[in-house]
DNA sequence: TTTGACGACCGACCGTCGGTCTGTATAATG
DNA sequence: CATTATACAGACCGACGGTCGGTCGTCAAA
């Protein structure tokens, strides 16, 4: 096989590409270090010249999707003008694109991530998108506490609680996704609203706002999801 | 090497107990099959007669804890004298025994089910127990519901998030153990039983209860866990 | 232009692991 | 006692993650 010479950090990001798209296709587990250099075109010894396990490319391929969530609501946080309930209700919206862009995307990550055979890879993103994102609730939750809007004793818990909550919820859409057939798409989106809101109500409570003070998911976002394809 | 037969089910737990054992102490991906039928004292043909693959000892095991922990809960669930609150209360107590009996062994699970390489153990484990506790914290709310002891609209959802906000916690035990020292290890005691009473705070508020109605953990018992070894 | 050192890369090879297969000893059945 | 079914033994296999000695492109110094 003819020597491609490229500069180390190109074709980490090019094995980072090829695993990245294989490992959501198929798994981490089901994805072999021969299938990833196939794909990028490469051999074993290359692979190994620039990773020191397959162990690390979860962890990189984590750690770059992490980095591109809080690039995504890095404005938010920046805007001096917004308020605290403000930005919490426009980290909402944004960060629901952590794994995704607009809804078809955002149901297609849906159908590969939740799969059994991707639990480890939905893990350790879920884990590595909490750790970036824990101290930035954390700075917003602190901002509403002294402006007298949240009523919550520990802003780094209740972050914490916030972002699990979140990850909650996305269980329950894999799972009624999963369980959805075509007959039943209405009584799922519905369900799944309904889901929305009251994991708005519930965060709503934790802050001790009133009900209905966060949103979401705007409305139509659920049917746009559920019958994307 | 003799050939020791046994019936099916006892072969069976034999291999299920040694299988825990090793899985608990290196985590599964780290056992082999081979370290298995060693520690049993078996072939590889007499455990692939028992097991169709390794997979299966995940399933069957996080089974059984599972049922073994719906079972310490039964006697409160069955008790016709008990409010909702008092229910919630004491299945509260009990859950908190689901991967331990009292406070070392606690403190002993943590230890090991929250390593890195348990990751695997700990999701199967932790799915598996919302599974089984998911349709019997349904029921409990339900029932404070119909007394109008519990303001929630949707008693399956907020199950499912109280057992989250559960696992939630059991991941800030796991960081804040493995962060201490032991010169911090008051600090550590103190941080944790905030973050138990906050818990109780944020679920009073989900079920819609005056905040301190139900306790997470009992005076003492993060110091028990925490000092134990 | 030559040279030489360094880093990117190759691919044969290795040990281990999950799983299979053939065969055998024991228990159940008639 | 004959026969069948079940529990088990252990040699074996292919695939996988990882290693290693060596090769080749690149670029700077001579």
């Amino acid at each position: 096989m003819p020597r491609v010479v490229k500069s180390a950090d190109d074709r980490r990001n090019e094995i980072l590409d090829g695993a990245q798209a294989l490992f959501f296709e198929r798994g981490y587990e089901r994805t072999t270090v021969n299938d990833v250099i196939a794909k990028v075109g490469i051999s074993k010894g290359g692979f190994y010249h620039h990773f020191t396990a397959k162990e690390d490319l979860l962890e990189a391929i984590t750690a770059r999707l992490a980095q591109d969530a809080v690039v995504r609501v890095r404005d938010i946080l920046d805007d001096p003008a917004l308020s605290a309930l403000e930005r919490l209700n426009g980290f909402m919206a944004r960060s629901r694109s952590m794994k995704l862009a607009d809804a078809p995307k955002f149901r297609a990550a849906f159908d590969v991530v939740f799969r059994p055979e991707n639990l480890v890879l939905y893990h350790r993103i879920n884990a590595a998108s909490i750790a970036v994102m824990r101290p930035v609730l954390t700075r917003i939750i602190a901002q509403g506490k002294a402006e007298g809007v949240f009523t919550v004793p520990d802003p780094e818990a209740a972050a914490e609680i916030l972002l699990h909550l979140n990850a909650s919820t996305h269980d329950a859409v894999a799972r009624t996704i999963e369980a959805m057939g075509t007959s039943e798409e209405e009584a799922a989106i519905e369900a799944l609203d309904q889901r929305f809101q009251f994991q708005g109500i519930v965060m709503d409570r934790i802050l001790g706002l009133p009900d209905g003070s966060l949103t979401i998911v705007e409305p139509g976002f659920t049917r746009a999801v559920m019958t994307a394809r």
